[in-house]
DNA sequence: AAGTGGTCTAGACCACTAT
DNA sequence: TAGTGGTCTAGACCACTTA
């Protein structure tokens, strides 16, 4: 029975079974470098290539100081984005689900390439940019930044927890369509101490855009900790 | 103007700039560990470390016995799921346009624990498993694994690539809805050498579920390299 | 004060690639 | 044959946590 594979590998596959099977259960303290590389007799390197390992695989999480642990059940949030109402905003309502309301800042500025090319118009030109903070806990759940074509006055955007499509409404703007595109991407640094990632960890990216016809109206990133947030769309099969 | 930060961030800084101004054009090779350590008169491991982050940025891409190089524009392959129609299959409408039919082999198997919640039916019942492989190039584009309670013959199964919708409505079990979950997760290593994953990256993995009224009649996980594919939702605004 | 994780140096071996 | 990335050992320093 040849074990031709890297060291750490094997480590990381015991370990990894003692975690699976319950035998570290989560919370638990996981062996150290120190006492890895005395009871595997391996060095150093292979301990932390291990642990580094089943770090990224978001089964233990390391604590300066103090240890590795085996992590609880990363208790996924699950935001529903099956449909979007008039009524009220789509994101807030789940947010409000999570009990809390966003924190959110407004700046006038202009807009970046590819902001233009998301909202048709021309790089430079005037845009409102709206951040939003989700946090609970004194914690950073999600980031979220909001793109409108022209100036949005405060007052208008005091309604801005209420939903794009209601406030727009109001201004006789009828959004009729709303795409969500989906991606993964490594986290900026900034990113990464703001909303408190661990290392090695992806933001999942919702970019959204209201269309109001064929005309984007409105656009926005939405950053989530990938491994804390699990989308789920309710799509609907037309009448063949 | 002090520098506190880790030497591998220094140096990792240094890099991304050169690849994000140009400096560094797509394709090119990047600096070796033995030229980092000589040019920015650091040891091996800081070296390594920066390249280690460069790569799970996506920014670069190693090759054994070669050298790191940067990687060229990773073209998304955006993935249209705006809604489903009992005409032909989402998912190979959409496998179709990137020039490719799926491989797909059918087997009866019981359910297991999650299998079971999914489809709402008891661990152990039949099920019938499907693996679909869209190849391209002779690689292993995505992966999807398909349930479906009892025993689905193979005479059924030849209308595969051409829809779960159509083929139950053959049977006269009307499909009504579809949801789907998506999440991201660390891929296995079978996962990682079938798709021939980068180290580090992760998968995007969609939960999708047939429904027919409440019940499921048929779930699938749609496993997608996540730094290859974008995920594109249009999603309804209904009539206030 | 002891132990820990994150980082670091110096040096090394291997399988692989490129020439 | 020389250079490379992936892996490895031995040993170390620091800021931090824990007791």
């Amino acid at each position: 029975m040849p074990s031709p594979d890297p060291v750490y590998l094997r480590v990381a596959a015991d370990l990894r079974r003692q975690i699976l099977d319950g035998t570290l259960p989560p919370g638990s303290p996981v062996p150290s470098r120190v006492q890895i590389t005395q009871h595997y007799n391996v060095g150093q390197t292979a301990a932390r290539n291990a642990l580094r390992l089943l770090t990224s695989e978001g089964l233990i999480e390391g604590r300066v100081g103090s240890g590795h642990y085996v992590r609880k059940q990363p208790d996924l949030t699950r935001l529903n984005r099956n449909l979007y109402s008039h009524e009220r905003s789509h994101f807030a309502a789940e947010v409000e689900a999570l009990g809390v309301k966003p924190e959110w800042k407004t700046s006038i500025g202009t807009a970046s390439p590819e902001i233009a090319q998301r909202l048709l118009i021309r790089p430079g030109d005037q845009v409102t940019r709206t951040r939003y903070a989700m946090i609970v806990n004194a914690e950073c759940l999600a980031l979220t930044y909001s793109y409108e074509p022209g100036i949005v006055t405060p007052e208008n955007h005091e309604s801005a927890g209420h939903g794009v499509i209601a406030r727009m409404s109001a201004d006789d703007v009828r959004i009729d369509s709303v795409v969500e595109e989906v991606h993964v991407r490594a986290p900026s640094n900034s990113e990464v101490e703001e909303m408190e990632l661990r290392t090695g960890s992806q933001l999942l990216v919702i970019e959204r855009t209201h269309f109001s016809g064929n005309r984007p109206v409105e656009t926005a990133d939405i950053l989530l900790p990938s491994d804390r947030f699990v989308l789920r769309y309710r799509l609907p099969v037309d009448e063949k």
